[in-house]
DNA sequence: TCGACAATACCGACCGGTTGGTATGTTGTC
DNA sequence: GACAACATACCAACCGGTCGGTATTGTCGA
């Protein structure tokens, strides 16, 4: 099972970009990382550009998948997923800080300015994996009769705490402070769907 | 008062590198649009890092003035301070996205893998404004009687949110989003602080 | 008050290496 | 023999950085 050019490409996208960012990595270092020329780069993509679209997408389908399958989905409560959602994310934050962080978070802020399409191939990423939440969140908000915020915009600012997480545990180089501020955004949906003077004693 | 090539190139970077972010920008780009030569440049700063530390204490230290001057610290009530302030973070959002996003934020995703100093910088940058928000936090938690959280931990989510909320802003190119973000984080804090009988009771 | 000197601020041509991108093969497969 | 999948060689523009030089300012003894 011989992997091509292109899938070899992408993959070390995905790590060498999240390392060194989007503008420092270089069309070579790329093809030297991936042992591949820089003919069959510009064969399999126009320009470097492309090779960032494409990236995206595969970021957007490798993470699809993950999330898909992980298991805080069996739960029956609508609560309950939402925290395992999270609980998961945490799980996520180990190791290298390059290994847990997100790509087109990473390359949206040096891209936004500079091409229509790789800030649109990110926003799809990040907006788009924000959607796959949304479900729960509007179950729950029926469920425990929230009032206020709307499926969508918690689903946003799930992704916007995480990301904002992501630059926290750069600054520092070190992971654990993401895991912290994620607890932060685990302890808002709590007190969000706490039901009224109930305390809802769980773990 | 005419501003001397230093200062010229230091506010030059603020701008350029939100727009561009770190790499993208050249030193030739930075003179160009400073009006001033490459020598000058060269005279200021040993290296483009060097300018990128320099930037990031100018933006520590330009920020620091603007919020030590905000009004937010007139209240009374600390809990009060601590939304003035968010209320003051939402205002700040307003006009283009490269106006109003974080310089330290940006440039910190990109060289945090790259140059320690640099990384160091946006560090100091980003803990150190989180520092001015503990002692509020810390009156707030003491006298609403909350528990489970510190002053340093919460300070630090409030920038986690923050920076998140910039992201998904250049991500849909829309400030409004991160004006709904930073509404979540206020709701947070709301939440957090209610004057809860039976919470406080317990523990 | 002044000239001598030094330090600082700034200039712009220049350098070697790297950049993204191209033009032209070569190879394997149907 | 057509076509995709690569490889090789090459390019002009640009990159961060250097260098020798000049203009301006500060200082201090006479």
């Amino acid at each position: 099972m011989k992997p091509n050019a292109r899938d070899k490409l992408l993959d070390t996208a995905l790590s060498t970009i999240r390392k060194k960012g989007y503008s420092a990595t270089s069309v070579d270092d790329l093809c030297a990382r991936a042992g591949v020329t820089k003919g069959a780069f510009f064969h399999h993509f126009k320009s470097k550009d492309a090779l960032a679209v494409a990236a995206a997408d595969h970021w957007s389908q490798s993470t699809g998948a993950l999330f898909a399958s992980a298991p805080y989905h069996d739960r029956a409560d609508p609560l309950a997923r939402i925290l395992a959602y999270l609980d998961f994310r945490i799980e996520l934050v180990a190791g290298e800080i390059e290994e847990f962080t997100c790509l087109v978070g990473t390359m949206v802020q040096e891209a936004y300015g500079a091409s229509d399409e790789i800030r649109d191939a990110c926003r799809r990423s990040i907006f788009g994996h924000a959607a796959t939440l949304e479900a729960d969140i509007g179950e729950a908000i029926e469920k425990y009769g929230v009032s206020g915020i709307t499926p969508e915009s918690l689903a946003l600012y799930t992704q916007a705490s995480i990301q904002g997480a992501f630059i926290l545990a750069k600054a520092k180089n070190d992971p654990d402070v993401a895991v912290d501020m994620i607890g932060h955004l685990r302890r808002y949906v709590e007190l969000l769907f706490k039901p009224k003077g109930e305390e809802a004693r769980k773990k």
